[in-house]
DNA sequence: ACTGATAAGTGTCAAAGAGACACTATTATT
DNA sequence: AATAATAGTGTCTCTTTGACACTTATCAGT
């Protein structure tokens, strides 16, 4: 660093100028009861105070050394939930999206399977799934019923072409299960024999060799992930 | 708003919580000469003065209702660009990425003809088009090389399944120039007649009825865009 | 003009993968 | 044992792509 540089910079203070609100969001989405869910908590203080909204948090200087770290932080911290991997889904930045002021939120996303935080949401009543069909019932905080669309939307497209979908499940389970997610994502029914060849052709699942029988009929297959699955991508399309 | 929130509010005082520095910054591409090319601007003050950098810069709370306007403001400022779509990239965020404090940017990036802003590159000496193959050889400032890389490597999966790519000529312009953008973002030569198949399907252009030759040999159809290209996709990606 | 080189545009075949749908297999229930 | 229900399979057709040879239109040099 030039010695210019560094007088600059003893000099340099961040308060000198106008200064803007930056927050983390997450959007947990999950499968249960043939429903997709989103996690979300109930805000204890002010503003929306007693609105549901994404749990999230300003970023901590001292303990996050990136974005993501405060995401995946302030997330452990208000639902218990430590997803093994994250996606950013945008920054969402307006001057009217926070009455503090100007404020960016930047969000991430993830598919994680319901039981992951079972226990911490039973233990508390703050947090809490939702269907996300239920959505427009509730009032949210700020802009994040917008931004739970966009994570939706994310996932959505996802499922066209991916099986990360498959993160939404607890391991093992069956195909029936793993094309439910796509269904409700893609919003249209997916031949079984279209979704098998898919998944045979892609080798990012295996079979446990057990079985399962869910209700009555034949029993399922169950399925467990392998390594390449967050990367994969099917050349074309499912019918979307 | 209710009574409490407001006098919430009343005492909210945004300098009483730790600062972070947001900025938005701006990846344009473009393709000239057989080259994929990218618009960096010169340093003209401390941090890293006299490094080449995206264009960017701070959001001005007053000029600026949303990230996207302060994007392009500050694009128009620097460059004299003012380019008619652009699409959020993504935030870069941490602790270490700007010496001036935990810092964040949030980046977008767009494709444009090499002519939209020849005549301000022209008159001044601080922005110019470099080569994305020789910035290696560039001293950039701050982490804009990585964002650079996220800027292709969107595109180079949007090569793969859409015409977008178009956005980067002027037109009218040759299915020829259109596939050599493809091949240079893919990093594969494409079959002229796989090509031509997906633009006719695609419907995203028309031929304008004119031909040009450009050196030797028959001449080319030449092309223009029509309204759906920028969300045109197709079904099955073209060999990646 | 004629000819050859060059590049744009076209015809066509085979392979891959998806949709559709009927058929078989395996379980629970009666 | 018969029935219903659901998982899994066989197979046909359709669409799209890659491959590659073939035709067409221009330029340059004779």
């Amino acid at each position: 660093m030039s010695e210019s540089e560094q007088s600059f910079l003893n000099t340099y203070n961040a308060a000198d100028y106008p200064i803007v609100l930056l927050s983390v969001d997450a959007v947990l989405l999950t499968y249960h009861e043939d429903r997709l869910k989103v996690l979300l908590v109930e805000r204890a203080s002010h503003p929306a105070i007693g609105c549901w909204a994404l749990p999230g948090g300003f970023i901590d200087q001292r303990a996050d050394n990136q974005l993501e770290d405060a995401a995946m932080r302030s997330l452990k911290n208000k639902t218990g939930v430590a997803p093994p991997y994250i996606e950013q889904l945008g920054a969402f930045g307006s001057a009217d999206r926070d009455p503090r002021g100007w404020s960016t939120t930047v969000a991430y996303t993830a598919l994680i399977p319901y039981a992951a935080c079972a226990a911490h949401i039973d233990s508390v009543s703050d947090s809490q799934w939702f269907d996300v069909d239920r959505l427009k019932t509730l009032k949210l905080a700020f802009d994040h019923q917008r931004i739970i669309e966009a994570g939706i939307e994310r996932f959505r497209q996802k499922a066209l072409y991916s099986l990360v979908t498959a993160r939404a499940l607890a391991e093992p389970f069956t195909l029936y299960e793993l094309r439910r997610v796509h269904e409700l994502l893609i919003g249209k029914t997916i031949q079984r024999k279209s979704f098998l060849r898919r998944i045979e052709s892609s080798g990012v699942l295996k079979e446990t060799g057990e079985t399962k029988v869910i209700d009555k009929g034949r029993p399922a297959m169950l399925y467990k992930t392998r390594p390449g699955i967050d990367d994969y991508r099917f050349v074309r399309n499912i019918d979307g």
